[in-house]
RNA sequence: GGAGAGGUGACGGAGCGGUUGAACGUGCCGGUCUCGAAAACCGGAAUACGCGCAAGCGUAUCGUGGGUUCGAAUCCCACCCUCUCCGCCA
């Protein structure tokens, strides 16, 4: 994948070795920059309206005004006090205690005119951040201009959905079936949209884990990872707005903290604050997680079974890459989910979603939907994003450039895949007439003596 | 949970409340020397933001947030984190 411009890269650009070329203009497209919001914010307001998000302008600018007249000014006092205090020092070394007490006199005057400034000060650098924060990130040039689910565009199809010569049950029949998925049990424990699992079918469950990790780990170059599956207010904000999403996280009573809705939450802030060398990157990371949601606009929207649940498990893929790199590294994050759904000779498709529907830190997000029978339709069962430096500038990630200086990074993630999907996709697929379900030939290493799951008596 | 110690730049480690963005060392980059290298010597190098066409100037940053002061890395308060000891516990 190649962009139609790339990005350039910033923060050494007050080098002294620039050449004689025009003046250079910061950061392209990569990310929402207060830069750009002031050089050129009728460009990025129409990039967002693809995406169904509406920039006040005019709002902006009153801030940004606002906010450049009073830092210049605060800045201002602030250098007048300083040197004011920079005179006090060298008169007392000097011992003129007379001019001291006179510098002093003056200098007592700021306190209260100086406190107030830097408080308003405070405040609109406060206002202006959250507004920019609260801006989901632009469109790469390649994604489909659209609104609904329904504009995203097919990449590709892998795999035929199997005949199964008799109508098939859905996951929840099949789990109930098979006294290996008991939804009432969980009810009784935590209300609606969890579920209890047993047996062979938790087995199971486990097995597609583990195979993801080795997988990953053994094949495609990722270190595993075990994180919190808690998070700061701090690191949630990383990677997304928290403003706008906290309503669909879980968060600890009387403490700053989230339950993961994924573990891109706690991999990618591994690279918050931290400036990673060049030749450290790209790091990739894969993680078995729990994942929490609350779900909260999803009343009525797939309450059968375990395809939207509170809780389900994830294995995460995350890269953290030089942004040169970040598009060929969405091309290979998603090969390397797929290859899971491959091994597992599950059907899938391929989409690229468009630019209406996009997660708010997305450039770019591919969503692979994997085949289920009970449905008759393809599902997400992996979203894999480049989010160049959207997430990387809310966190402060970058890392040494060729040149030596600071730059943010891209951040990926998807994935790779969600585990309760997977086993839906199993159960459903790999059915038997007698209410079985054959184990894919991939899982069997991780089965023990199991080759089908057979229907309780 | 109780008692104590501590959080300074890539790292180690100084820092009487006053030209300290921060000594010194290591590491790093450039140079001298060398056929090369090492050693030695010389020099350079933080990050973010603002103003400016630019040269440059200014502001902020010594765990975080407040406070005292003309002036805070240095003093006070709160919080966070790390370490040691004790207790408790999966």
């Amino acid at each position: 994948m190649v962009r139609a411009d790339r990005p350039r890269p910033r923060g050494q650009d007050k080098r002294k070795d620039e050449r004689a070329a025009p003046p250079r203009r910061r950061g392209r497209e990569e990310m929402i920059d207060v830069q750009l919001l002031r050089t050129e914010i009728d460009a990025v307001a129409k990039r967002l309206a693809t995406r169904g998000y509406t920039l006040d302008i005019s709002g902006f600018r009153a801030l940004e005004e606002k906010r450049r007249e009073i830092q210049t000014a605060t800045e201002q006092l602030q250098s007048q006090r300083n040197a004011l205090a920079k005179q006090v020092g060298q008169a007392k070394s000097k011992k003129d205690e007379a001019q001291a007490a006179a510098l002093m006199r003056q200098g007592a005057e700021f306190g209260e005119k100086l406190k107030e400034m830097e408080a308003d000060n405070a405040a609109v650098q406060e206002k202006l951040r959250e507004f920019v924060s609260l801006i989901p990130n632009l469109p790469h040039a390649s994604v489909p201009v659209g609104s609904r689910p329904e504009d995203a565009v097919e990449q590709r199809r892998w795999g035929e959905p199997r005949k199964l010569g008799f109508q098939p049950r859905d996951h929840v029949d099949i789990g109930a079936g098979l006294g290996g998925m008991d939804f009432d049990t969980a009810a009784k424990l935590a209300g609606a949209r969890f579920v209890v699992m047993k047996g062979a079918v938790a087995r199971l469950h486990r097995a597609i884990a583990q195979f993801m990790l080795d997988t990953h780990t053994t094949e495609h170059g990722y270190t595993e990872v075990y994180t919190p599956y808690m998070v700061s207010s701090a690191c949630a904000d990383g990677v997304t707005s928290l403003a706008k999403f906290k309503g669909d996280l879980f968060k600890i009573e009387d403490r700053d903290l989230y339950l993961i809705p994924t573990s891109e939450y706690s991999v990618t802030n591994f690279v918050r604050d931290e400036i990673v060398p060049l030749e450290k990157l790209p790091l990739k990371f894969v993680c078995h997680s729990p994942c929490f949601r609350s779900e909260a606009g999803a009343a009525g929207k797939d309450t059968r079974g375990m395809i939207r649940n509170h809780q389900f498990d994830k294995v995460e893929l995350v890269h953290i890459v030089h942004p040169d790199k970040s598009y060929e590294a969405l091309e290979s994050l998603t090969a390397h989910a797929e290859e899971i759904l491959k091994r597992l000779e599950l059907p899938y498709r391929v989409v690229t979603l468009c630019t209406g529907d996009m997660g708010f830190q997305a450039a770019k997000t591919y969503d692979i939907e994997v085949w289920l029978p009970g449905q008759n339709a393809y599902r997400e069962i992996s979203s894999c994003s480049n989010c160049e430096g959207f997430q990387a500038r809310r966190m402060q990630a970058r890392f040494r450039n060729e040149k030596g200086g600071p730059e943010l990074v891209h951040t990926l993630n998807g994935s790779g895949l969600a585990v309760g999907r997977t086993l839906i996709a199993i159960m459903e697929n790999y059915q038997r007439a007698d209410g079985g379900i054959d184990i894919p030939a991939a899982l069997l290493p991780y089965m023990g003596p199991l080759k089908v799951i057979g229907p309780a008596r």
